[in-house]
DNA sequence: TGATATGTTATCTT
DNA sequence: CAAGATAACATATC
């Protein structure tokens, strides 16, 4: 799924080409995907305008004309956004099903915009969401997500805070969202290679030298991968249904079996931590 | 057939 | 109670 590098490139696409938007009708296809009734759902939307789209790490989050009403939308694994109508057109023909043609069988909510676009919340997987929520509750799942790690308050300083103590992996402390916002499996590894830490390794044994060495690689490669317009592993797509470029750049992830790219000589492994897959060069993270 | 998958969260165990 | 580990969600692909 989509990451935090991800989310920001859907995000940015799409207050560009929704703020304004006026919904005429939203069409449920499959109720599961929202949260707190789809009648309600269905109402709270019908002739609202769009105004600014933000982001609190993996969340997307939409003002609503009725001010202290928010569209929120997760996107999980295999959800996508993706914007079609008015000048703008679909992709198609690059190989994703997906996007070939809208609705397509994962289309299951659809949002009609009085000037004949749409914009279709597609997910194989269902495992996303969709919901409508007043000012406080908004507020308060958002204080739920910890610093966001493009944020100011993101330093060397609060990531020992969040470290330290923690018998867990690395990996599975950088993928807490209620420590830091917006980590996924893929950055984790990418920015552990950055740092030459191994994700398997324990949160809480860290130098002072190497927490500082995994903060500027944590923001690097968010960085970097939000310029390339995120990473395509399998389903993600831009709101315009268009791939990202950053795949290429990975340096660890997905490359398990292959020769690292830095050192030319470690062979990548891969292995389960925290739940998860964690790939890494034996040769140079320590 | 079985393992794996970019995420989150409820539940079980320690 | 807290921290950490694991299962579950639904579907596709290798």
């Amino acid at each position: 799924m989509p990451e935090l590098p991800e989310v920001e490139t859907i995000r940015r696409d799409l207050q560009r080409v929704l703020r304004g938007k006026k919904i005429a009708r939203v069409q449920l296809r499959k109720k599961k995907l929202v949260r707190g009734g789809a009648r309600a759902f269905e109402r709270r939307l019908a002739g609202q305008s769009i105004g600014a789209v933000k982001r609190r790490g993996k969340l997307l989050i939409f003002s609503l004309g009725d001010k202290k009403q928010y569209l929120l939308m997760h996107l999980k694994m295999t959800g996508q956004l993706i914007y079609a109508g008015g000048q703008e057109t679909v992709a198609g023909g690059h190989g994703y099903p997906s996007v070939d043609k809208l609705p397509n069988k994962y289309s299951h909510v659809i949002f009609h915009f009085t000037d004949g676009s749409a914009l279709y919340f597609n997910d194989m997987r269902q495992f996303g969401h969709a919901a409508v929520v007043d000012e406080d509750e908004m507020k308060r799942i958002v204080s739920g997500y910890g610093v966001e790690p493009l944020s100011r308050l993101f330093t060397p300083a609060r990531l020992g805070e969040i470290l330290r103590g923690r018998q867990a992996t690395l990996k599975s402390v950088l993928l807490d969202q209620s420590k830091i916002a917006g980590l996924g499996s893929i950055y984790v590894d990418e920015a552990s290679f950055l740092a030459g830490l191994r994700p398997t390794q324990r949160a809480d044994r860290l130098s002072k030298k190497k927490i500082k060495k995994l903060h500027g690689g944590i923001r690097q490669v968010l960085q970097r991968a939000i310029k390339h317009r995120g990473t395509t592993f399998n389903d993600y797509v831009d709101a315009r249904g268009r791939r990202g470029g950053f795949a290429r750049l990975l340096k660890v992830y997905g490359r398990g079996g292959q020769r690292c790219l830095r050192c030319k000589k470690g062979i990548i492994e891969r292995v389960k931590a925290g739940g998860r897959s964690a790939s890494f060069c034996p040769n140079c993270q320590v």
